[in-house]
DNA sequence: CCTATTCCCTGAAGGC
DNA sequence: TGCCTTCAGGGAATAG
């Protein structure tokens, strides 16, 4: 599941493959993949160029030289494939945008959750999914100062809200249940109890993971490929996601697997505690 | 303002 | 060519 390091993954493939390209045809086959008018989507991203690829959180922003940017949300499958091969195309192939070099970008969305929508690129930061976003990591805007309030006026589990992009944005399950190792805490723990020292603890261990997550290229947990169709690697840097019935790696304790706000999580129940 | 719940989707996996 | 249930879950919309 693109969470921000995977959005990254595939941002950083995508502009060395799409930038500066001519799009000269579009074909929207899943028209609820567009948010707002279809027509209208296509009318203004034909015979565009793609001047950059940009990201805000989990959002990626594929900006056109005339004045509009493509909002893409991947949400839980959706991931994009440049390839001039008929074959990358398939029946969950939703969106296929014909470039001027004679390549496609395909989007793929096996589940259909992912959107897209046309905004102006000047007023991105009046864009409803946009404008709510809290800060993210490796931003300047992550920082103590900012965090605190926007944490601990919650009285819901740590864990919830950390997901909660309102807070902050960029992670989501399988790196909250890693943050959350990291710093030892109960996913279970009232935002509101937590001490200076946890929300600095959760600041400097989010940066990190988002700062491995990209080296590594992301995690293909599920299907995530970035859009070359490369795998990524962090899967196998993942110390709770996913492992429950093994050893913790700190203190050998057996890792398990709750539900937290209808979120399967995992996590140490020796050296995560409830504060 | 706040929190909780429902919905959107399909394929994989597991039980029988 | 087995059928049915459960699970994966981000964000928008809705309810209270």
């Amino acid at each position: 599941m693109p969470e921000m390091p995977e959005v990254e993954t595939v941002r950083r493939s995508l502009i060395a493959q799409v930038k500066g390209r001519k799009i000269t045809h579009v074909e929207i086959r899943y028209p609820d993949l567009i948010t707002g008018d279809v027509d209208q989507f296509v009318e203004f991203v034909t015979g565009a160029t793609i001047s950059d690829v940009g990201r805000r959180a989990k959002f990626l922003l594929i900006h056109l030289d005339n004045g509009y940017t493509i909002i893409s949300h991947l949400r839980m499958e959706g991931k994009y494939r440049i390839s001039a091969d008929p074959s990358a195309i398939d029946k969950h192939s939703h969106a296929i945008f014909t470039l001027d070099n004679g390549q496609k970008m395909i989007y793929n969305d096996v589940r259909k959750f992912g959107r897209m929508q046309l905004w102006n690129t000047d007023e991105l930061s009046e864009n409803k999914s946009l404008k709510k976003l809290g800060p993210e990591p490796l931003s300047t805007e992550f920082t103590f100062q900012n965090l605190k309030p926007r944490i601990m006026r919650h009285h819901k589990d740590i864990k919830t809200v950390l997901l909660d992009q309102s807070v902050m944005s960029g992670l989501g399950n399988i790196y909250v249940d890693e943050v959350l190792w990291q710093v030892k805490l109960h996913p279970e723990t009232p935002a509101n109890h937590l001490s200076d020292e946890d929300i600095q603890k959760i600041i400097e261990a989010s940066n990190q993971e988002m700062d491995k997550g990209i080296a590594a290229g992301g995690s293909s947990i599920r299907t995530y490929v970035d859009a070359t169709g490369h795998k990524g690697n962090m899967q196998n840097n993942l110390k709770v996601y996913g492992k429950e019935g093994t050893p913790c790696p700190r203190c050998g304790t057996e890792i398990v697997k709750i539900k937290v706000g209808g979120r399967g999580t995992h996590f140490c129940p020796k050296c995560q505690v409830v504060k």
